[in-house]
DNA sequence: TCCGACGTTGGAGCG
DNA sequence: CCGCTCCAACGTCGG
């Protein structure tokens, strides 16, 4: 049997691989494989593009100790496998399954398909995930809750009946295939920074580095910090989205290990397991979902079972789960909320963050998110997936869709009136603004009573911090009191819509507690289908 | 069928 | 500085 292994964007790992265990077994050789289009302006960020080659610079490593080695291909999966299925006359292709996305299930298809007409036999199997997202659906009746508490339970369900258990990395792997001349060795290795776009010295503003050989030791970092204690009691919602330092000991902030999770380079599954082994069971009074580490893996599980079984996830339009919402569609303010000017410091240094390192907290998140679409600015929340989609580290299209969601309110999350200030909120976390001068210099001597709201600071002041706003940092684009409000009037006009499409198909409509909001009959009625 | 409890992380004002 | 209540009121779930 000869045997290709595809290793995808989200299985860069030798660790808990159920599918590439299957893949060397019964292989006399194996062609470990990842297709890289090198050529083309890649969709995403140079942080992500950095991230990507460490991962693939290690588990290149990590093959080499197994007497393997990556072979890197030029192109997409579906034009590079073609062609090697037909060069090395495999018999088998093996991948781990992808369920997060539209565009994996749909290269994966792609990839299915030319095997199957090239006669070559298909292994795919899950670890991107914790369960077999079928299952959960099944425990949920078919189509998925979008509410945790439910998914919590069928998950219990499920892992009562299947437990979760990582396995470990193969001790030995079969020998790759061995015509390969030293040119095509060379032109197979794992691109140097310059073959895909990327500036030699790039690494300036380096949070996370990639790689399975990255990800196990940071792992092994936040279980070992006081003695499993920390992640026993680490509560999300306590951590702080201004900390300067993420990771570091001693900061009360989060471990920052999802862009390991969302390129593979660590297993799910393995994560859980050393929790419940190394923090909860040596620390009875620990955190519990959903805001312990495990309720992390928890959201990541519910969000992955919602993706996979609901269709267009990744858009309002046609998504069942997704209230329509008519968001405006302006570029001057999504370019100002994406590129940081957009006059709230505290939005403009996450924004900056964000570009610099590909990862701010979830708290900023939930700020940006907030502002761009149902707080202040009005726009999709898909084109602000999209610009995260660019610039996040930790890109997992089923969190990203999940969460924008969630935070303009269009599913999982409802209570619109619920609006974070952009300077109220930050200033729970810091006062002084540390982070805000940390991320944004043209603020750094700014008094800190008018840090998050520079533009009410007196013109002595402003003069005497070197900072003129409207000149050295923009005014505010939009006033947040009165757009808030405004906001929140139309977010209550769409639920209405939603409301009246919604009770068309019962005969029996409840009237609502409260007429609708009664700005004429705006007989636009929202169809779902 | 209906009603009440609840929802990972809001803001403002008060004591 | 903390914790409490109210604000005006959403959808989902379960009894």
């Amino acid at each position: 049997m000869r045997t290709i292994y595809w290793f995808r964007m989200s299985s860069l790992r030798l660790h808990d691989h159920p599918a590439l265990l299957a893949a060397a077994e019964g292989s006399s050789c194996l062609y470990p494989v990842f297709c890289l289009e090198r050529r083309i302006a890649t969709p995403y960020g140079e942080n992500r593009r950095r991230f990507l080659l460490e991962s693939l610079r290690d588990l290149d490593a990590g093959l080499r100790s197994l007497n393997s080695r990556l072979i890197v291909l030029d192109g997409a999966p579906e034009v590079a496998l073609r062609a090697a299925l037909a060069d090395w006359s495999v018999d088998r292709l093996a991948y781990q399954l992808d369920l997060a996305s539209a565009e994996s299930k749909r290269s994966a298809a792609a990839v299915d398909a030319l095997a199957e007409a090239a006669g070559v036999q298909v292994l795919a199997r899950g670890g991107h995930t914790m369960c077999d997202l079928d299952a959960l659906l099944r425990r949920a009746g078919g189509s998925p809750t979008t509410s945790y508490a439910p998914f919590v339970k069928h998950f219990e369900a499920e892992v009562r009946a299947a437990p979760i258990v990582a396995r470990p990395a193969p001790s030995r792997l079969p020998p790759v295939g061995g015509e390969a001349t030293a040119a095509d060795d060379a032109a197979r290795a794992v691109p140097a920074p310059a073959d895909v776009g990327l500036p030699a010295d790039a690494d300036a503003a380096v949070l996370v580095r990639g790689g399975e050989s990255a990800a196990l030791a940071r792992l092994d970092e936040h279980l070992q910090r006081r003695g499993g204690a920390w992640a026993a009691e680490m509560e999300k919602p306590a951590t702080s989205p201004m900390a300067l330092e993420p990771f570091g000991a001693g900061t009360r902030s989060t471990t920052v290990l999802s862009p390991y999770l969302a390129f593979g380079c660590l297993s799910p599954r393995l994560f859980y397991t050393r929790l419940a082994a190394e923090a909860y069971g040596r620390h009875p009074k620990h955190a519990m979902p959903p805001v312990s580490l495990h309720g992390q893996l928890l959201w990541r599980e519910f969000f992955h079972t919602c993706a996979h079984g609901t269709p267009n996830y990744e858009r309002m339009v046609g998504n069942p789960i997704c209230r329509q919402v008519p968001w405006g569609d302006d570029k001057e303010l999504l370019a100002a909320w994406a590129e940081g000017r957009t006059g709230y410091p505290w939005i403009d240094a996450a924004m900056t963050q964000l570009r610099r390192e590909g990862w701010i907290h979830h708290l900023a998140r939930h700020a940006v998110a907030c502002f761009l679409t149902r707080g202040d600015l009005w726009q999709s929340w898909e084109k602000g997936a999209a610009v995260f989609e660019e610039l996040l580290l930790d890109v997992d299209p089923a969190l990203n869709a999940g969460n924008w969601m969630w935070l303009s309110a269009s599913c999982f999350f409802y209570q619109y009136f619920r609006c974070y200030s952009p300077v109220a909120f930050p200033k729970k976390y810091d006062k002084d603004g540390a982070y805000v001068r940390r991320w944004l210099p043209a603020l750094a001597n700014f008094p800190a009573k008018y840090i998050y709201e520079p533009w009410k600071a007196p013109i002595a002041d402003q003069k005497a911090a070197g900072c003129i706003i409207g000149k050295d940092y923009p005014k505010p684009i939009v006033a947040h009191d009165v757009a808030s409000k405004a906001n929140m009037a139309k977010m209550a006009e769409a639920y209405a819509a939603h409301k009246e499409g919604g009770a068309s198909k019962a005969a029996a409509t409840p009237t609502p507690k409260r007429a609708a909001p009664a700005p004429a009959k705006k007989t636009k009625q929202m169809k779902l289908k």
